[in-house]
DNA sequence: GTGAAAGCGCTAACAA
DNA sequence: TTGTTAGCGCTTTCAC
């Protein structure tokens, strides 16, 4: 014990003299080198089990490594499922090859997003996978000067970074097609905040709106389920109900769905209602929502990743994947009375 | 740029080249030690700046810093909403601190969880949350035996790991209480499975329907919110259904609210649910459901880490915090027809 | 208040 | 196949 109390970790070089080796070697027998023999990658081995060693990330991310990657992974939220659903293919795709990915939280000012990301960056990863970002592109500029970034959800056009995208307008566009084919003409679209970037969403329901003569509304709740619940309320209280809502995610379709019961309003017969990521959430309420494929999403960006990673001339290499959304129909939408 | 394309982070030493200034001096300013001229101080600060700087948690780490920590959570399961409310209170309270949380998503099975949290202690965090662990407590011990370890929802009894935990058998107690005052006398409780250890969760049922001269079945269906669905249709087909349902987690009360609604059975008019968590799930479908305070759990837990890796004589100071739940009552229980 | 020197645990040339 | 020697970027004595 140190004075502070605190145990040391066993080292390679505690391993190596108990194994009666040179202390590389052991990194060698570590690493999985062929190079060394059975014997003594044997007595390596044994010598590493008896006495709990446990490999140092940090030296040997110092020394650079480069045969075990560890991947930086920031969500903007973790309380919403898509990004998890993202981060689990990730890690699916990743873990049979040995690498790891840690995560951190952003959030939805800059301010916290590029926090995170510096916290993320500290750890040194190989690679980052940033979900939703919001921060600064100057912030992610410092990260990418030196390693792979891929962003998802975000067309961020950087050198360096590459990107996974789900086209928001075609989801708009999907959503609005099919409450119109039902249908409806008074359509409200309860949009994410104009401040974190989707506005794509929101400019793609105006757009397929327009393109069928009708005019859209759109509003800017507070990003969460209890501020859709209250712009519904506005809404129900106002009298300014539409036939059918768009919401830009689940999230906020679930606060509208609470609202519409809290009040006796039917779903789907006095109010259609449309989510947006098809989660769990949306499965498990009947809601009908637009698919963007997040689980696909994080298992490309994971080839992508490594890709970058291993490219040998990083980072002029960057890859671009565009991916078509599609409508998961359940039955919160229905023609309206 | 190095041979293989990428490119070097700016170092201390580049900084101190740039503001005239010896490398360690570098060191103390980011440290924000008070024995450093305001001259030199904005010198290296101004530097630093322009040169992009970030600082290099790896080496720091290395190096055996001592002022910001980082933390290791492990999480069962990032697609429980229970877990991230624990990271995300835990995380708010150590950011303002100048500490960071990395989370790595464990999993369901010993396997899973001993390779996940190896991965994360590789990292060498300074010490470690892990929430519903379902792993080795000998590859805990591993860890344990350098960092301070604090467990939730489980009370490990270790050398060096701390606690907090809600009282799963109070609980359990609570929901039958609430069910049999309502007039309920059949009640089936979706246990989660036996393997990952929240046996207390069962045997609570089991003991607070006995005491009451009941006898109360369990299930322990496969663990999501399918296999909920999967099992109470059975029930439904088998014609044994209850007058009411306690469900492990609320995940799984997800699934028998979804079989029940699929089979046009009224909640709670034909068959009452009670769910566990108190997650937002819950909170959007009416549920009524155990509060475990989640998050009240995860401001614990930092006040814990924290006093632990400052304590001096780590690991002989342990803490152990137990809550009492409370049942937040909600739409989906009511007397038995 | 500031600089010089040593070392954290590991990997990567290079020799042997 | 194995051992030797450096060195990754940082913090920490310890002198000055």
């Amino acid at each position: 014990m140190s004075p502070t109390g605190r145990r040391r970790y066993v080292t390679q070089a505690d391993v190596a003299r108990r194994a009666g080796v040179s202390r590389p070697l052991v990194s060698l027998v570590m690493q999985g080198s062929s190079h060394v023999s059975e014997a003594k990658r044997e007595r390596v081995l044994k010598a590493a089990a008896e006495l709990g060693y446990l490999d140092n990330g940090v030296a040997t991310s110092l020394a650079g490594n480069r045969s075990r990657y560890v991947i930086g992974f920031l969500a903007q939220s973790l309380a919403n499922l898509v990004f998890v659903d993202v981060y689990e293919n990730l890690a699916a795709q990743l873990a049979p090859l040995g690498h790891s990915v840690v995560v951190m939280q952003g959030g939805f000012t800059p301010a916290e997003e590029d926090r995170s990301l510096r916290n993320l960056v500290t750890l040194r990863p190989d690679g980052l996978v940033v979900v939703g970002y919001a921060g600064s592109t100057s912030a992610l500029g410092a990260a990418v000067s030196s390693i792979p970034v891929v962003a998802i959800t975000r067309q961020i056009e950087m050198d360096g970074v590459s990107w996974v995208y789900s086209d928001d307008r075609l989801s708009s566009e999907l959503a609005v097609d099919h409450l119109v084919r039902l249908g409806h003409r008074d359509i409200v679209h309860l949009a994410m905040p104009a401040d974190i970037p989707y506005e794509e969403r929101a400019d793609g329901f105006r757009v397929a709106m327009a393109s069928r003569g009708l005019r859209g509304r759109v509003l800017f709740p507070e990003f969460s389920a209890r501020g859709a619940r209250i712009a519904v309320e506005k809404l129900i209280s106002g009298e300014d109900l539409p036939t059918a809502l768009f919401c830009g995610n689940d999230v906020l379709a679930m606060g509208a769905l609470e609202a519409l019961s809290a009040h006796g309003l039917e779903v789907p017969g006095d109010v259609s209602v449309v989510g947006h990521d098809n989660t769990a959430a949306a499965a498990h309420s009947g809601l009908t929502s637009v698919d963007q494929h997040a689980g696909e999403q994080g298992r490309i960006a994971a080839g992508v990743v490594m890709r970058m990673i291993e490219s040998q001339d990083f980072p002029s290499v960057t890859e671009k994947h565009r991916l078509d959304p599609r409508l998961e129909i359940r039955r919160s939408t229905a023609a309206p009375r």
